[in-house]
DNA sequence: TAGGGCACTTTCCTAAAGGAAAGTAGTACC
DNA sequence: GGTACTACTTTCCTTTAGGAAAGTGCCCTA
């Protein structure tokens, strides 16, 4: 049997999946993402809160997710000078769906070891709340 | 102010987030999702199926989706002898997940790029339904 | 016995992501 | 003048993903 080609508008599908993806990968945007949701606001504070992150990295991953319109870097321009990062409310469209791939990962994590991995029910909602801690 | 730590329950959803972006990440997984879903079986069938592709990434992929029990490869033993793969009807219940992927992504590149980028209202759902083409 | 199809594997290579460590420019404080 | 803090940047290095091209083992058909 001859192989069968995908319907274009699939590919055009893909396209935009990857679109997606591209924005949330990077082993570090969403521990950002969740530092600054727990209030966490300069580019050191930031750094501190994330164990292992590295000044270069974090200086990227921050640009990448200013391009994305998904944060805001502003100077604050009293003495001494500041920097302030703080996530925009399009970050909010994201939730339902890093929420649904983190209960996928859960339950595909059961489902692969097969053991229990429990989490109280405090989920990114929660990490992703006006004021953490 | 001193940096504020992530509570370790958000980091442990930030683990499960990481474990799906994991399982549909690689360039080629959801291309051989669709392959599969329109009703490529065979090796050779799906490989002609995705323009670019190569063998060696291929069966790396097919390996990893049937480590994630996504996919399931059968050796079907008359003669000549088969190999086919198949969907799992587990990789449904990516479904949800891929389409909110794909709707995110069209809207941020709209957003992005403020142009559109319309789509029939065929989305993955019907490139993955049953029967394609 | 030669050639072809199938389902891969192997080898070699390139590009991109990520990290460690040090440096830098501006300001302030002592 | 020296030290320290902030927000980065720069250099160099390692790891990983991905790709091109060729090869392999098996069976089948002519």
């Amino acid at each position: 049997m001859a192989a069968k080609k995908a319907k274009p508008v699939c590919l055009d599908s893909v396209k935009a999946v990857r679109d997606t993806l591209e924005v949330i990968n990077g082993k570090w945007k969403l521990d950002i993402l969740i530092s600054l949701s727990i209030g966490n606001e300069r580019f050191t504070d930031i750094q501190d809160s994330i164990p292992g992150i590295t000044p270069k990295i974090l200086a990227k991953e921050l640009k990448e997710l200013e391009q994305h319109q998904l944060i805001k870097r502003t100077i604050i321009d009293d003495y001494p000078i500041k920097i302030v990062y703080r996530s925009e409310n399009y970050a909010h469209t994201l939730h339902p769906i890093i929420y649904a791939l983190k209960e996928w990962g859960l339950n595909h994590r059961k489902k692969i070891f097969n053991k229990g991995y429990v989490e109280t029910d405090a989920a990114i909602a929660s990490c992703m709340s006006e004021e953490g801690t």
